[in-house]
This record gives structure tokens, C-alpha cells and sequence, in this order.
DNA sequence: CTCTGATCATTA
DNA sequence: TAATGATCAGAG
């Protein structure tokens, strides 16, 4: 699929994909569904990115560079409720040159995201889960203002090292938790004496009760 | 090895 | 049963 030339482009190839089922898009381009996402977790995101002509790839920036959107697939139940927790970006732990949260990976990939909703109750086989209708967010100046404290809050713990108390509670909307290939995963961070040591590569994530604010905001 | 796409699965 | 910590596959 080409890459859409303008966002409202997008919108129309979203609001075609709407009321599909995976296994009909998937079908469209060809790709084989497995059976369900436990070998396969990131599936559904990258068959809507084939689907939507995002620049594939494991790039850190916007699915749409040139449009400035971020696109995320979200699981919802029945009433439209998200059922995960939306993984955002890696965390720095070390380096911490970034001083303003709107120079921060954070804030470029939440200034605008592209919501892709997919009815995926756990019941529900994955080939036959819907994609419902998507709709582009921007944070409103009291969601910015969430975000912004609580990244602060959350990259002074790994600025002064305190990954000890690294805890999913931290934050309203953002929280910090592992992000890697196991537990035993290791990446460069600083201690609370500022020596770089080897720790758990952790993400930023948006807790369930932000995004099921802003579907409700979307849907009503 | 890191970052992307995320969800799984055990715990509290 | 929601939340937290653990985990999986592919790209660059």
C-alpha cells in the first residue's frame, strides 16, 4: 500500500477498514493470521500498517513522518473499553540530554496518534475480531498537562537512578515497565551514585484509565 | 543489540 | 479481575 499523501487520505482508508475482520484484511494483502498473538503479539499493529501504508520498520519516529501522526492499534471489549495498556517508546536511562518534555520521544509520538480500535475480547478468535472506527487524537491542554508531570516525575527517577523504585504505579496516564525481550534483558543505566550500570530496559506505557478516557471522549 | 509492533500470564 | 511484570517476533 502506498503511503497516504495527506490525513485525510488516512481517514478514508480507516473508515474503509472499519467493520472488517482481521481475517478479511488480512486476506486482502495476503498475510497469514497465526491462530492467536501469543508468539505473535505485535501482529494486528503491523497488518493495520500494511494496510494503511505506514513506512514499515523498527524506525524511532511516527508511523507517518510527513504527517506527523503516530498510529496505534488498541484492543477494546464490547463497550469499548481498551483492554491493554498502549506501549509508547523506549525509556533513556542513561544520557539524559533531553531536558523539556516537548523535545521528548514521549511527547513527539503522542502529539497526534491515529486510534485504530479492534473488538479483541479474549474470547473472541483473533480472525474474527473487528476493527472498528479509528479517529485521530491530539491531547488536549489538560492531558498535556498529565503527561507532561508525570514524565517529569517518571524520568527523574531514572535520572537519578532510582531503579529500585521503579514501580507500574508511577504516573496517572504514563507509567514505566519492562520493555524487552525477557527479564533477563539488560541495557546501559545510570545508578543513584550516576555510575552506568546494567538494568532492565524499560517503556513508557499509557495506563488503561487514559486511553479509555479519550475513547469515551471519541465515542461517547 | 535496540526499537518496532504489542499481548500474555501471574499476582495481588 | 485489574494491574504489573514478563515475554514474543521482525526489522535495521
Amino acid at each position: 500500500m502506498s503511503i497516504p499523501t495527506s490525513e485525510q487520505e488516512l481517514l478514508d482508508r480507516c473508515y474503509q477498514l472499519a467493520g472488517l475482520t482481521l481475517a478479511e484484511l488480512a486476506a486482502m494483502h495476503r498475510i497469514e493470521l497465526p491462530v492467536d498473538l501469543r508468539r505473535e503479539k505485535g501482529i494486528v499493529g503491523q497488518l493495520l500498517e500494511v494496510a494503511l501504508g505506514a513506512s514499515a520498520g523498527s524506525k524511532a519516529e511516527p508511523d507517518f513522518p510527513h504527517l506527523q501522526i503516530e498510529l496505534k492499534t488498541i484492543p477494546v471489549d464490547e463497550q469499548g473499553r481498551p483492554l491493554e495498556s498502549t506501549y509508547v517508546c523506549v525509556a533513556p536511562m542513561t544520557g539524559f540530554t533531553v531536558e523539556r518534555f516537548e523535545d521528548s520521544w514521549v511527547y513527539r509520538k503522542l502529539s497526534r496518534v491515529l486510534w485504530v480500535p479492534v473488538l479483541a475480547s479474549r474470547q473472541i478468535p483473533l480472525q474474527q475480531r473487528v476493527i472498528g472506527r479509528a479517529f485521530l487524537w491530539q491531547p488536549t491542554e489538560q492531558e498535556l498537562a498529565i503527561l507532561r508531570q508525570d514524565w517529569e516525575e517518571l524520568m527523574e527517577l531514572l535520572r537519578l537512578g532510582k531503579l529500585s523504585h521503579i514501580k507500574g504505579q508511577h504516573g496517572t496516564a504514563l507509567q514505566l515497565r519492562p520493555k524487552g525481550a525477557n527479564s533477563q534483558a539488560r541495557t546501559n543505566a545510570l545508578d543513584e551514585d550516576g555510575a552506568t550500570v546494567q538494568a532492565l530496559p524499560r517503556g513508557f506505557y499509557l495506563k488503561t484509565s487514559f486511553t479509555s478516557a479519550l475513547l469515551q471522549r471519541a465515542f461517547g
